[in-house]
RNA sequence: CGGGGUGUAGUUCAGUCCGGCAGAAUGCCUGCUUUGGGAGCAGGAGGUCGUAGGUUCAAAUCCUGCCACCCCGACCA
């Protein structure tokens, strides 16, 4: 039997896309418009779920193969945990417990059958109830940690450094593609470790190893900080987070890390006798991104013509398109463009030339630029006869004509360019938006009027951050771990502030 | 779960008020002409009008139930 041969067809799929909403005419449609367009997802039959088409699914296994290399070389390892979790593991830890209860997918039976009083219709079978419920995976520290229970019985053992990738499922009340989907992917790092200071160091490690990824490769500057005690994660003794500015001036947490101190050991007993023969409950910690990373991708990044990506992360980074009447000119084209495309393939640059001639170039053009493919070269009879190339690059819309002599060694350049200008870009956006406040009505007209992150003391009661959130519907994003230390006063309360926090509305 | 809205061609929608042959655009198929910023013309295929019932000579249209989805508010990576 021959081999199956499948096509990667992920660039191949034209359709004649509707106009985008602009980013001010509807912020929050744009966004839906250029997710659905650019073919990055689509709803699916299932309320709060979504299908992830394959454009979108190719820049998260982008994401998803740099992180793991960065997992692996700090020493962590892979392993499957099974999606079903039994209700009473869930019940184990106080804290977890009551974070979760409330968005929990519950498997209660086993079996369908046929309905006898409804032909061809299936019903719950009664008699399949399940003796204890099947919670699916929220997250994943009580299944994972009752068997840690097993694995861990000395120092010996420690630490384990576990992640999976896998899907998870929150039921929400309100969904939107990337950022807020009942069903999600992501990846949980699980590790259990013999002291605090231990555990401690792994939780901030795996912050710098979010916040570098997030930096270099999705070329989107973040603030890592901890979280306010309401904000914590559930069943967490301090939760890490790296936050994000979107174009419309709101927050976004990408990502987060957390120090779980014994909880999770005492809840599962997961005991370890230590050098001196005493016993002692592991150390743990969790950390989490997840395709909610796209959302930030394309919030900071993409404009009303389609999404920009990052070269880092561009599934492909260079496509040419070519100019021609008949097929003699397209081979004249082609065998320039080999050329190109086998140099840089050499040096790991993801290319394409579309020789489609059911499409027009133009209809190429606004294509990849939706698609946010980062550079595209031009190459048509005019180009031949001049030995030149028309490069353009997506994120400033700039084109020039350059010589086909020396081109690759250009578009790596550029590529390296544009990564580069993308990441100045969102600093500098982030910079403009970033306000220093100190007294409460510029902190709401600031709010109203510019959005955006504001810096202002806060008295550290949750009183206080649930008040400002009621009246302005900002919460506080983080604490920074760097920054201004100076005391001051509480923006709101006037109380007495040992340093200024985040505030800002978020996603 | 409260308030509002929508279910008609692959998609977006008109038609519903005032019952009377199932429509448009776009996409799809065929052919010809085009190709440096989303091409033009001609022909063609495509529907159980969400669903179940009721009223009527006649229902996409009126009535009732059910279902689904979307938007706005209370929870969240």
């Amino acid at each position: 039997m021959l081999p199956l041969v499948i096509i990667q067809t992920s660039y191949q799929t034209y359709e004649m896309a509707d106009k985008i909403t602009s980013r001010s005419a509807d912020y929050a449609q744009w966004y839906t418009d250029l997710v659905l367009q650019s073919g990055l997802a689509e709803y699916s039959p299932v309320r709060g779920s979504m299908v992830i088409k394959p454009h979108g699914w190719a820049i998260w296994e982008e994401m998803k193969s740099i992180l793991d290399k960065k997992f692996k070389e700090t020493g962590h390892v892979n392993a499957s945990f099974p999606l079903l979790i039994p209700k009473s593991f869930l019940e184990q830890e106080e804290g977890h417990a009551e974070g979760f209860a409330k968005e929990c997918a519950v498997v209660t039976h086993y079996r369908l059958k046929t309905d006898p009083d409804n032909k061809g219709k299936l019903m719950v079978d009664p008699d399949s109830q399940l003796e204890e419920e099947l919670i699916i995976r929220p997250t994943s520290e009580t299944i994972i940690w009752n068997c840690y229970k097993n694995w861990i019985q000395s120092y010996r053992d420690l630490p384990i450094l576990i992640n999976q990738w896998a899907n998870v499922m929150r039921w929400e009340m309100r969904t939107r593609l990337f950022l807020r989907t009942s069903e999600f992917h992501w990846q949980e790092g699980h590790t259990a470790h013999a002291t605090s200071e231990e555990a401690i160091a792994e939780t901030e490690q795996m912050l710098h190893v979010y916040a570098d990824f997030m930096e270099t490769y999705m070329a989107i500057p973040v603030i890592k900080g901890i979280k306010t005690p309401g904000e914590r994660f559930a069943g967490a003794v301090e939760t890490y987070c790296v936050e994000a500015l979107m174009q419309d001036g709101k927050a976004l947490q990408m990502g987060t890390s957390h120090f779980l101190g014994q909880n999770f050991a005492k809840a599962f007993d997961v005991t370890f006798l230590t050098r001196d023969n005493k016993s002692e409950y592991a150390w743990a910690t969790s950390w989490g991104v997840s395709t909610r990373m796209m959302g930030a991708l394309i919030m900071v990044h993409s404009d009303d013509d389609g999404l920009v990506l990052p070269p880092k992360l561009a599934p492909l980074q260079v496509v040419i398109v070519p100019i021609f009447r008949n097929e003699e000119q397209l081979e004249q084209i082609r065998q320039k463009a080999n050329g190109i495309i086998s140099a840089l393939k050499s040096q790991g640059i993801s290319v394409k030339l579309d020789d489609n001639d059911q499409y027009k170039p133009g209809w190429k053009f606004a294509e990849y630029e939706l698609k946010g493919v980062p550079v595209r070269l031009a190459m048509g009879m005019r180009d031949l006869e001049n030995g030149t190339v028309e490069i353009a690059r997506r994120d400033t819309k700039e084109k020039s004509t350059v010589d086909l002599e020396g081109v690759e060694d250009r578009i790596i350049a550029l590529l390296e360019t544009i990564q580069h200008d993308m990441y100045e870009k969102a600093l500098q956006f982030r910079a403009d938006s970033t306000h220093r406040v100190d007294d409460w009505d510029t902190f709401v007209a600031t709010l109203e009027e510019k959005g955006g992150f504001i810096e202002a003391h806060w008295d550290g009661t949750e009183a206080t951050e649930q008040k400002i959130k009621e009246l302005t519907k900002a919460t506080i994003r983080c604490i920074p771990l760097e920054g201004d230390m100076t005391p001051g006063k509480c923006v709101y309360s006037g109380a007495p502030s040992q340093r200024r926090v985040l505030f800002a509305k978020a996603y």
